[in-house]
DNA sequence: TTGGCGTTCCTACCTCGGTAGGAGGCGGGC
DNA sequence: GCCCGCCTCCTACCGAGGTAGGAACGCCAA
């Protein structure tokens, strides 16, 4: 099982670096090359190969909307960013696209060459200046420990809790729980009481800010 | 400069383990030992090492807890965390805690070594398997895009719109911009027409979706 | 059995939010 | 100059949301 790379990149010199860097390994073998985003594309398709070697800056088609079209077409097909810029929104981006590693240009060699067999095998990898800042992303996030009284909400209480945090009023909560209007605004203002804020647009805010929804929003 | 480890783990062999590892390299030096959580942040405080080497299942205090109070004494102090299970929720837990790394008991010993040199120098480094399920989580999150028309909004509305998203009535909005709460409702009633919404709560379920509130809020 | 809890529903009342419609001031562009 | 968009503020009105207080039912545990 040899993985078969096709390397995307615009600049000629830097795809016959990694043409010859990928020689020496016995198990990959660069089968294409792209010199923009839309050649990419193509290439992935006729080809289906394991992994895309993928720039971000390129001509015609940029490789974040590459990955995208690429994964759309073949969504086993594994594509490594491999950029000169560790900007913060490259990064996203990349992950958002469907990115499964993200190398940085400078990064040794060995490392991605390593990260093209983990990548292969299903894994994922990132620089480690690029998992810092996708970590710092990731706790900055606004999940905040849920107060307390939290816990002392019934289950039904909790069912209207995830309605009025979609946006619901209490009419259509009602209508979706199967019980009246006003049987509503007692639960909500016992869930009120409980979390002790002054209105649902706060119950709104807390849910979010806590990740209450997260759970059941597939 | 050579990288400071204390090696926490609950298993003697364990830490013998790891200190015959460790011992073959000449830039890293072992120079203390824990056994249990609290030993762990114990020796933290009193030698500050540069890297804790952290199980996560101890006795006494677990490795997400001792990491916590690790930090609190000095974040310059970098954990790597070292577990046999790759759970998402040890995962997360671990990386809000503030560790730099995840790494698995059964990764490659080399992996570790080069990771405990990658966290030594302010970086960040997972599992593949770990950044997998990171990367996963990371993109599962609702960041929706921004509807049509949002950037239509004023630059007041704005305002108003943040302040709104945060829970605040009327009269506090107007409080804090210096307007009146009727200048508020009218700019609330446009920003309403603008994203085709009906209630300020919908308005702020959206903003949250679409992570309105991640930029100011640092 | 009795009491407590959770769920359901009701009436009555008040406040806040949202709409309608208008008005004045200020600035930049035509 | 004039008009337009933005910001500010107002009155008046209506409906939704929230509170208070009560009531009925089923269930379960003491």
């Amino acid at each position: 099982m040899t993985i078969r790379v096709v390397v995307a990149d615009d600049q000629s010199m830097v795809r016959a670096g990694f043409r010859m860097l990928l020689a020496g390994e016995p198990d990959i073998e660069v089968v294409a090359e792209a010199s923009n985003g839309v050649e990419a594309v193509e290439q992935a398709a006729r080809l289906h190969p394991t992994v895309m070697l993928m720039d971000i800056r390129m001509p015609e088609l940029n490789g974040l909307e590459a990955t995208r079209r690429i994964l759309a077409v073949d969504e086993r097909i594994r594509v490594l960013v491999l950029t000169t810029f560790d900007l913060d929104e490259y990064i996203y981006e990349a992950l958002r696209a469907g990115a499964s590693g993200f190398v940085l240009k400078d990064d040794p060699p060995e490392q991605l060459i390593s990260a093209i067999r983990i990548v292969a095998a299903g894994d994922a990898l990132l620089s480690p200046a690029v998992t810092q800042r996708v970590i710092a992303r990731f706790t900055r996030l606004p999940r905040r420990a849920p107060p307390a009284g939290f816990k002392d909400l019934t289950e039904r209480e909790l069912d209207v809790f995830r309605l009025m945090a979609r946006g619901f009023s209490n009419a259509e909560i009602g209508h979706q729980l199967f019980i009246s209007g006003t049987t509503v605004k007692t639960h909500i203002t016992h869930i009120l009481q409980k979390l002790h804020l002054r209105d649902r647009v706060q119950a709104v805010v807390l849910a979010h800010e806590t990740g209450l929804l997260d759970d059941e929003r597939e």
